[in-house]
DNA sequence: TGAAATGTTGGGGCG
DNA sequence: ACGCCCCAACATTTC
């Protein structure tokens, strides 16, 4: 009697330890991974340029993975319903699984995709893979979501704790492969090599995943609720685009931090509950799906947001003027990644001094972070709008020269991404326009030469936005 | 997971 | 010694 043969779609779960759709599939029979490249399933968000230069590496490291378990990663373009249809027959498989995604577009076409393949008589089995708690199971006394993070998170805290992690026992692979497209053949990487940034500053897959976690939760962790925001030595965990592609489980990161030496410290708990708002984020998603491009707050669709095409591109470019803005904004162009501090600050500086709308950012943070994840970033964008769940309020405006000075305050972090102005002392190089014109020369700055005026006046810019969130009480 | 304006307090200089 | 003023430091409120 033949075995069984069981197909994996891999999606965002690009790991082989704790991964529930691998391993109940090596316990069903032979194994088939399958990754199918098919961005026009994602509805108004196709992945972005960052995204797709990880997903290529990422695939990369995971194939060479499955290659040393004796398997083979098929890769396939096109509508995943026709690829899975096909694989099954040419393999003889009967069962496909796969970990759950919770993205609205994501969510339709997987219902779709389980609804036919049954209907063809397979089976299909789904997992919790990439979140602690499934959407739909953290609820308020009254049944509906929490919009409020400290309460939600309090609930998932009294949830039995996810303590197991799943390891594969043995895995074998089918009688034959079907054909795989080469990773070249996907096109994910850019026709122009911009990513050299990137590549200095990431290594993506699972095994260094594994790397980066070991060393946060033995360093950066014991410090991290004030390392978090000290965007100069970066005490963040950069654990984000691997946490995104799934080469890391959230439960797998929960486990390095509780047996970790600083566990039960409240730089513990403070980085467990940034594990939580990528929770509260997703969950959010799943309850509110129109919040990618709408705001949840009604009262903010009559906020009278401009349209400045120069001062967006200037923002993008790091060109406002302001230091830590743009050092944080030319971070990202970089290297794909800015610390959550720095995306708290341009981003209160986009849609406050500017007056441009979340959405724009948002778009921009989708096409060039490396851990593009449209729950947090749709979160993100609404709470530092105001607009959104558990928002800032309106009247919090960033000052960016106390911004800087606070988080960056020996200017290391504007000085390595904003080179023409090095040498100008602290506190003038949070404010150049502030500096008497011989420090200038001398510092060898020429303002709206060598380097912009600021874009907007702060205190102006200040009252402006205060007066237009007035408008909309 | 702010900033700025306004209010209060208390030490020290000084007439 | 005393009151007055200045002002830094801190607290409160307002946006």
């Amino acid at each position: 009697m033949s075995q069984r043969t069981c197909i994996v779609w891999f999606r965002n779960d690009l790991r082989i330890e704790d991964n529930p759709a691998l391993r109940a599939a090596s316990d069903r029979g032979a194994v088939i991974p399958v990754y199918i490249w098919a961005p026009d399933e994602e509805g108004d968000w196709p992945p972005g340029g960052a995204t797709r230069w990880w997903l290529h590496q990422s695939l990369h490291t995971l194939s060479k993975q499955l290659h040393a378990l004796g398997l083979r990663l098929i890769l396939r373009k096109g509508r995943s319903l026709d690829v899975l249809q096909e694989l099954t027959t040419q393999c003889g498989a009967d069962t496909i699984v796969w970990n759950r995604r919770y993205e609205p577009a994501i969510i339709k076409r997987d219902a779709h995709v389980a609804k036919q393949l049954v209907a063809e008589g397979l089976n299909v089995e789904t997992f919790t893979g990439s979140l602690l708690f499934e959407p739909g199971t953290i609820l308020n006394k009254s049944g509906k979501p929490f919009q409020v993070f400290t309460a939600f998170w309090k609930t998932c805290l009294q949830r039995p704790e996810p303590v197991q992690t799943l390891t594969l026992k043995r895995i074998s692979p089918p009688a034959s492969w079907p054909k795989s497209l080469s990773l070249d053949d996907l096109q994910l990487e850019p026709a122009i090599d911009w990513a050299s940034g990137m590549r200095d500053a990431w290594k993506p897959g699972e095994v260094e995943a594994q790397k980066r976690l070991c060393q946060f939760a033995q360093g950066a962790l014991a410090n991290y609720e004030v390392g978090r925001n000290q965007v100069d030595i970066d005490g963040s965990s950069r654990l984000s685009p691997h946490l995104h592609f799934g080469e890391l489980s959230p439960g797998q990161v929960w486990r390095a931090v509780m047996t970790s030496k600083a566990a039960g410290s409240t730089s513990a708990d403070v980085y467990l509950a940034e594990i939580g708002w990528r929770e509260f984020a997703h969950h959010l998603l799943f309850h509110f799906p129109h919040t990618t491009h709408a705001p949840l707050r009604e009262s903010f669709k009559r906020f009278p947001w401009e349209k400045r095409r120069a001062a967006l591109k200037r923002w993008q470019r790091g060109q406002t003027g302001y230091p830590i803005i743009d050092a944080a904004m030319r971070d990202l162009w970089a290297t794909g990644f800015m610390p959550n501090r720095a995306r708290m600050i341009v981003a209160s500086f986009l849609t406050k001094h500017l007056l441009i709308t979340w959405q724009e950012g948002a778009a921009w943070f989708w096409d060039t972070l490396v851990d593009a994840d449209l729950a947090s970033n749709t979160l993100g964008w609404q709470w530092t709008a105001g607009c959104g769940a558990d928002a800032a309020p309106y009247f919090r405006v960033f000052n960016p020269i106390t911004q800087a000075s606070k988080f960056d305050p020996n200017g290391a972090y504007i000085r390595k991404w904003v080179p023409e102005i090095a040498a100008l002392p602290v506190p003038l190089l949070f404010k150049p326009w502030e500096a008497p014109g011989e420090i200038l020369m001398s510092a060898g700055v020429h303002l709206g030469k060598t380097y912009p005026k600021p874009i907007v006046d702060h205190a102006e810019a200040r009252s402006a936005a205060l007066a237009a969130y007035n408008l909309i009480r």
